[in-house]
DNA sequence: CGCAAAATGTACCAAAAGGTACAATTGTCA
DNA sequence: TGACAATTGTACCTTTTGGTACATTTTGCG
């Protein structure tokens, strides 16, 4: 199959490639607007530039369309997460670093976050189902553990942290900043969720996990650097 | 209308307040079994001892039943907060009786929980559209004001929480921690989410908010009380 | 009692929604 | 170029699904 999709110069009638990306990218919209059952295939066809049948001729039916929507945009954060790159020195730094980078991969993926929540409403079936999201290893996990080392090792991080609690704990605020947007906003305002106000959120998270995992915590005011 | 749905003894063929509420209680396992969409009536139905034709005498259509279970299961939240009695005399004893009481809340009320999740994934326009569910005054915002407020007048918290992100940084793992269970173990295991997984998880949640918060941590290990 | 209002049972409908049959066109490659 | 495979258009079908018409029973009450 042909790298990119090929926009060749002159006469080219078809480009199943194309056809594929478009569709992918309008069910991830549609799915993530409306849910599973929600969404229907009807909506996704009449925002795309092709036709119901090519949705089943290349993704066999709607459960089909929405696993590899789950797929391509789990695929996405894989690549997004190895290609970041932690201090390797300071420990405190680097999870600084990762705190910061997860708070904004999922608010500058809605898509993806919103995925996940749609996939837990009915109990992560097509996660189980799924052959390409295996458990194997998270990178996630790897590097947070990598961290916890790092810091236990030098003593700046107290002990009993388990990688995987720690990732729970920051994961949790990333997700619900984004899943529950709007219900927040509707009840709290909608302060929080301006630039602004997410720098702070994102700066409150990042006081409270250093200061979760610090043996003493050296200061008494969130930092202000970055 | 009757105080209590009425059994009495020998002869009474109906009770419109019971089917009412069986109604409710089935519809609202259905709904957040299988959210907004997916959430069939005729399933409600068989598992309710009633007609679909009752469920639209009562409730109009799907939406206002759906509505009517929003309703009701925000009425619990705001019952049981209400019910809450707070040490007036340690902030920082509040605070963790705060965090706990809000962890097990959550844990204990999932339908609630997912109900809200199903809600944001349709951009919570049922929220806004409920009459019964306003903003007026958030007693957990209340709460947690007045908590803040005593620990900075000690002179135990630092300057500048705002109890909204306060509110937030609780909230949202509270939140997570029953949401997206089903994707976390399936990806991480299921030890976080059994009896002593969660037990941890909440203490290392307390843990990291009271540390956020003040002004001078006292301890480097996550307190092992209650 | 007797009558109006509330509550319920039965059978049914029209629209929506997922999915397919079949033919036609376009691309590949020997 | 010609045959075979990949791709696409058009029109249709079947089942599901939310919702209703109409008759009947039950209850409150003067």
């Amino acid at each position: 199959m042909p790298e990119q999709s090929r926009q060749s110069s002159v006469k080219w009638k078809q480009d199943p490639n194309a056809v594929k990306a478009d569709i992918l990218s309008v069910a991830t919209r549609v799915f993530t607007e409306f849910g599973y059952s929600g969404a229907r295939v009807e909506e996704i066809v009449q925002r795309t530039r092709t036709s119901k049948r090519m949705i089943y001729y290349y993704f066999g039916d709607k459960n089909g369309l929405y696993l590899s929507v789950l797929e391509a945009a789990y695929e996405r954060l894989r690549t997004k997460e190895a290609s970041l790159q932690l201090p390797d020195s300071d420990p405190v730094e680097a999870l600084r670093c990762w705190v910061e980078f997860t708070f904004d991969f999922h608010r500058d993926n809605p898509d993806y976050v919103r995925l996940i929540a749609i996939e837990n409403i009915h109990g992560g079936k097509n996660l189980k189902a799924s052959k390409s999201i295996q458990v194997t290893n998270m990178p996630a996990i790897q590097t947070l553990r990598r961290i916890c080392d790092a810091g236990t090792k030098r003593g700046v991080f107290r002990r009993g942290i388990d990688p995987i609690e720690l990732h729970w704990l920051i994961t949790s605020s990333c997700v619900f900043n984004v899943t529950n947007r709007s219900s927040f906003e509707h009840l709290h305002g909608g302060q929080l969720f301006d630039e602004e106000g997410q720098i702070r959120l994102k700066k409150l998270l990042v006081h409270a996990i250093s200061m979760a995992v610090m043996k003493q915590p050296p200061t008494s005011e969130p930092s202000d650097r970055a």
